[in-house]
DNA sequence: TTTGCCGTCCTTTTT
DNA sequence: GGACGGCAAA
């Protein structure tokens, strides 16, 4: 056994990350300091000193992660020894939960065919408990709601502790309590769990003595990535799987922690060395991916953040060139602005894959879509709309969910009508009070249709439904994956009712839904010859599916731009970096301020270290949102950076002598309980050219209104006031101005 | 039962 | 400006 190519071309500290085999270790690794690679060396060290691979858990932050390292876990040991070895376990928190729960999951009294319910479906189940206990908290959407419960689970906050959630109101807390209680069960009785059940419930059965200690049996060395962004439930997780054996090695960056939003707590990261009191620490420091210009401006820009352990990015490579900052007008020039650097580059050589776009929010990246469309640019989008939520995939998917698990009464509903075969909201309400009278579930309930009378018209429909179901219970029975599938979309009549329906609207692009349909059956054709014959069970393969994100579909390939919002760049580097919209309201954004600065900060600063060579940022004067055009100025980030590394910032840009600000006119519409007058809005007290007075900004000129909803904005600009901020003017009395 | 139209509401980031 | 829910008509 030859352990030299495992440690290759390794620097010092990596070298000593890599050997470490037993007992805690923190790696706080810099951006670009070569962490995914210290990872894999260690998980193919490990395995040539005589561990065994499927005793080795790796933790990754997305799917993508996880493929892309147990592909390279996988080349490395057949150069290390040339043949094939039992792979170790490479998964994100959520996909590794669902196994466990699989495996162990009957001891809590979890059964392995579960449903795994995404933010759709628990929209959906939010609303049916909002009525099953008559309650619909004033002004909270089911969305909100779900976001609440969200947060609670992420606490280990149960219905009646309720009181511990914060940022609810106080009158609002027992309906929530009730709607949160009832969506458990609602949960339960689907056999279903949701994102956040996978993990609380895989941090249960940790915790059972029998599962609990034959997982911590089987699995003795565990690593985790990305350590900065794990939640509360994920830190207990590993924790209790590491109680026994201690080899836990947490890797991540305190400066690239942007999932805040989502629970994550950056104390697991910086207390690990209370938790874990002998645990080694390593720091990778040196920069392999960016130039010494680009680092500069990075280092630069994260030196603001007060919450932070200082931490230095030592750069290996060149100067380089300065980033550059492009002025744009509007969103217009800003488009045609990244067309040609995207050009000039091309023309230099450097192949699209090297090029990546980068928003803060998605809907920004739609603008630039369209701009590539029309300039013919092949480009690579992680889309909001993801292949997975579409409509003809999450029907198919309802019915093959119905299949592996017979409970799930929510993709039942889903698909009893669809396509439609005359089985409406009566029919079903019908079978549901009959399931309900006899303790059945509804799938139950339409097998037994032939003696439910009151159906009438629908009886036969209905009848046939089951039959059809039973059917595809037969075929799940005796066939492999992909015929499943492939028998799902055509004896269902989905494929002909999609085909229909194409042939009606007359496009028979390749984005079809019927092409859809096909592409779902190649995915689990891919699956299927990919993953080991125990787990090519339909409940394994649904469970897949409802995991990937839309980052795990981004392939990266050579000749197509990349188009992804920050959060979604995380963890990969182009050559060219252009990131757009670095405009005050939007990067930081509006809804994250003001306690979110310092997580915004790191957003940009995650942006900034994804580019290697060269890195381009573009603000815009004007954008426009919802129809019209407000004002924006530019991101206080640009301010940060060190003048030294940027190209193309002027005083000026900062200091102009006139400032645009936004008001808002609060001009309520009359609601339709109010008698008078007509839905009319009033009109608008001021008008463009006005001239008006502001206690604080003197004098200014109103540039330019618009009605938005219910109430009116514009802007203003005053002569020498500093800074942009939005002010509110009130309808009444005419002309009082107030600071918002 | 299905379809289409109209009003309302929201507009961050994602496993 | 877009998605979704409710409601009315076919």
């Amino acid at each position: 056994m030859n352990a030299e190519v495992i440690l290759e071309g390794l620097n010092e500290q990596q070298t000593e990350a890599v050997r470490h085999v037993d007992g805690p270790m923190l790696v706080v690794a810099g951006a670009g300091s070569g962490k995914t690679r210290v990872i894999t060396r260690r998980v193919a060290h490990l395995i040539s000193q005589g561990i065994e691979p499927q005793s080795i858990v790796a933790i990754t932050f997305t799917n993508k992660a996880a493929d892309e390292m147990l592909a390279r876990v996988n080349t490395l040991l057949e150069r290390y020894n040339g043949q094939d070895v039992r792979r170790p376990v490479i998964a994100t928190f959520h996909a590794f939960s669902a196994q466990l729960l699989r495996m162990y999951g009957r001891s809590i009294g979890i059964d392995p065919n579960y449903s795994i319910f995404d933010t759709v479906d628990r929209q959906k189940l939010i609303k049916m408990a909002c009525g099953d206990v008559n309650a619909l908290p004033f002004g909270l959407t089911a969305a909100k709601i779900a976001e609440f419960i969200e947060r609670a689970k992420r606490q280990q906050i149960l219905p009646d502790q309720i009181e511990q959630l914060d940022g609810l109101p106080q009158y609002q807390r027992p309906a929530v309590a009730r709607i949160y209680t009832r969506y458990q069960q609602l949960l339960l009785e689907n056999n279903g769990l949701d994102f956040d059940d996978l993990l609380g419930k895989a941090l249960e059965l940790l915790e059972s003595d029998e599962a609990g200690e034959s997982i911590r049996r089987r699995y003795h060395y565990l690593l985790i990535d990305e350590y900065q962004d794990t939640n509360r439930v994920q830190y207990l997780l590993a924790k209790s799987l590491a109680r026994n054996s201690s080899n836990i090695c947490a890797t991540g960056d305190p400066d690239q922690s942007i999932y805040g939003w989502r629970g994550a707590d950056l104390r697991n990261i910086l207390e690990f060395q209370e938790d874990f009191p002998n645990a080694k620490v390593v720091f990778l420091e040196k920069n392999y991916r960016s130039t010494g210009h680009i680092l500069q401006a990075a280092d630069s820009l994260i030196r603001h953040n007060v919450e932070r352990k200082e931490k230095s990015l030592v750069p290996v490579h060149e100067q380089g060139e300065p980033i550059e900052v492009h002025e744009c007008d509007d969103e217009v020039q800003e488009a045609a602005k990244i067309l040609e650097i995207v050009g000039e580059y091309r023309r230099e050589g450097i192949p699209l894959g090297e090029i990546a776009v980068f928003s803060r929010v998605n809907s920004l990246l739609r603008t630039v879509e369209q701009a590539l469309i029309s300039a013919d640019i092949p480009y690579e989008l992680a889309r909001g709309v993801g292949f997975f939520q579409r409509k003809e995939i999450k029907d198919l998917v309802a019915y093959l969910r119905v299949l592996a698990n017979p409970d799930d009464q929510l993709s039942l509903e889903r698909i009893i009508n669809v396509p439609a075969r005359g089985i409406g909201l009566q029919a079903q309400t019908l079978l549901k009070a009959y399931a309900d009278q006899k303790q059945i579930s509804l799938l139950q309930a339409v097998s037994q249709a032939d003696q439910i009378a009151e159906l009438g018209k629908s009886q036969n429909s209905v009848i046939q439904f089951g039959s059809l179901m039973a059917q595809l219970a037969a075929i799940n029975n005796e066939s492999t994956l992909t015929t499943i599938v492939r028998q799902t979309i055509d004896l269902t009549g989905l494929r002909s009712c999609y085909q229909k329906a194409a042939e009606k609207q007359n496009r028979a692009d390749e984005l079809s839904p019927v092409a859809n349909l096909d592409e779902f059956v190649s995915t689990a054709q891919v699956y299927e010859s990919h993953i080991s014959p125990e787990e090519q069970s339909l409940p394994h393969f649904l469970s897949q599916v409802s995991l990937v994100s839309e980052i795990d579909s981004v392939k990266g390939q050579a000749d197509r731009l990349t188009l992804l919002t920050i959060h979604a760049a995380k963890g990969l580097e182009f050559s060219v970096v252009i990131v757009i919209a670095a405009e005050e309201d939007i990067m930081p954004h509006a809804l994250a301020m003001p306690s979110g600065l310092e997580e915004e900060r790191r957003l940009f600063f995650v942006a900034l270290t994804r580019a290697k060579r060269r890195l381009h940022i573009c603000y815009a004067n004007r954008r426009s949102t919802r129809g019209s055009y407000r004002r924006s100025m530019p991101s206080r980030f640009l301010k940060e950076i060190d003048p030294k590394s940027v190209r193309g910032l002027t005083l000026s840009t900062f200091t102009r002598p006139a400032r645009n600000f936004q008001f808002v006119i609060n001009a309520r519409r009359p609601t339709p309980a109010e008698p008078q007058p007509a839905l009319q809005m009033p009109r608008c007290p001021y008008r463009t050219g006005q001239r008006i007075y502001h206690e604080k900004f003197g004098y200014g000129l109103i540039e330019e209104i618009h009605l938005s909803g219910n109430h009116y904005t514009g802007s203003i600009r005053f002569h020498g006031a500093a800074g942009l901020k939005k002010i509110v003017l009130d309808i009444a009395p005419l002309h009082a101005v107030k600071e918002d």
